[in-house]
DNA sequence: ATTAATGTTCAGAA
DNA sequence: TTTCTGAACATTAA
């Protein structure tokens, strides 16, 4: 589910034991799973990393960038189930690639890409190709840098449903399925309401519940939901599944009004989940 | 035992 | 141009 907190939980983590160190080692684990989306293939990669220090690590929408000296980005995407680990994978059969450290002594030190459904993926780029295939014209600002008049001006571009809007990355980047539904509980507005039919006032209130719960859920260290895929970069749980007021919670009384029961629908072929009772459709 | 659903993204079609 | 559909994959719930 890596959205925007679990992927900032995930670079704080490994931040700490990556940033100024010099990779030993790129391999391929041995797993029995269908390789990844990796390109230009890990052979190549390897050739163009090994040796070279990571100079930065960094969140870009909901994906992992690691800065080489050299000027090459290491770019780790990892969509529905992608864990970036330094230890403890929930499984060893999932465990895909292995970034090994220089560590002065005869011990290695190793981050480890796990995914269990295996739809991630790692990119090396040129600075040229990082703003080239991830810039301004493919990715929206960061939901935690976007403006009460960046939501105002980019949702009235669009006629879909605020929820639906949510999830384009164009628009705004690293809201996903699950923190959309909390976002709008929050706010107080209907799903199905149109982008650009939406009032000032509940736009600032967009706002403030995105602010409000983003930062909360990365200080909560992300979701992990039932499936229990998502932990953090040591492979602990994080605890913002605790906070969700509606999110998976169908038929359940929502916590706000503790009255009516939490509604279901699906929009765009996702679940959306919302109290009818204080999200009218006004 | 099939079938549907699960957090994301993108190509290609409508 | 914008919006919708299906596919990529592994696993679990129905």
């Amino acid at each position: 589910m890596p959205e925007l907190p679990e992927v900032e939980t995930m670079v704080r983590g490994i931040r700490p034991h990556v940033e100024g160190r010099k990779l030993a080692a790129f391999k391929k684990c041995r797993c029995a799973c269908k390789p990844l989306d990796v390109r230009p293939g890990v052979a190549r990669i390897r050739q163009r990393i090994v040796g070279r220090t990571v100079t930065k690590v960094s969140r870009l929408a909901k994906r992992i960038v690691m800065q080489l000296d050299g000027g090459n980005a290491l770019v780790i995407e990892p969509r529905m189930t992608g864990l970036m680990l330094l230890a403890d994978p929930p499984d060893r059969g999932h465990l895909r690639l292995e970034w090994q450290f220089v560590t002065g002594k005869g011990s290695s030190e190793s981050l480890y890409f796990w995914d269990r459904r295996g739809l991630g993926t790692v990119r090396l780029y040129t600075q040229a190709e990082l703003s080239e295939e991830l810039g301004p014209a493919k990715l929206g600002p960061d939901a935690l840098t976007m403006t009460a008049r960046d939501w105002r001006e980019r949702c009235a571009r669009t006629s879909r449903p605020i929820k639906v809007a949510l999830l384009d990355q164009k628009l705004t980047a690293g809201i996903g399925n699950l923190y959309a539904s909390e976002i709008l509980h929050l706010a107080k507005i209907h799903p199905a309401h149109a982008a650009d039919e939406l009032q000032p006032r509940q736009l600032k209130r967009l706002h403030t519940a995105v602010q409000h719960v983003l930062t909360t859920a990365i200080a909560y260290e992300g979701s992990t939901l039932s499936d229990g895929t998502y932990r953090n970069a040591v492979s602990r749980n994080g605890r913002y599944q605790n906070e969700h007021r509606v999110y998976s919670r169908e038929s359940q009384p929502c916590l706000t009004c503790r009255k009516i029961p939490v509604q279901r629908i699906v929009q765009a072929q996702r679940s959306t989940f919302f109290c009818p009772g204080c999200q009218p459709m006004k």
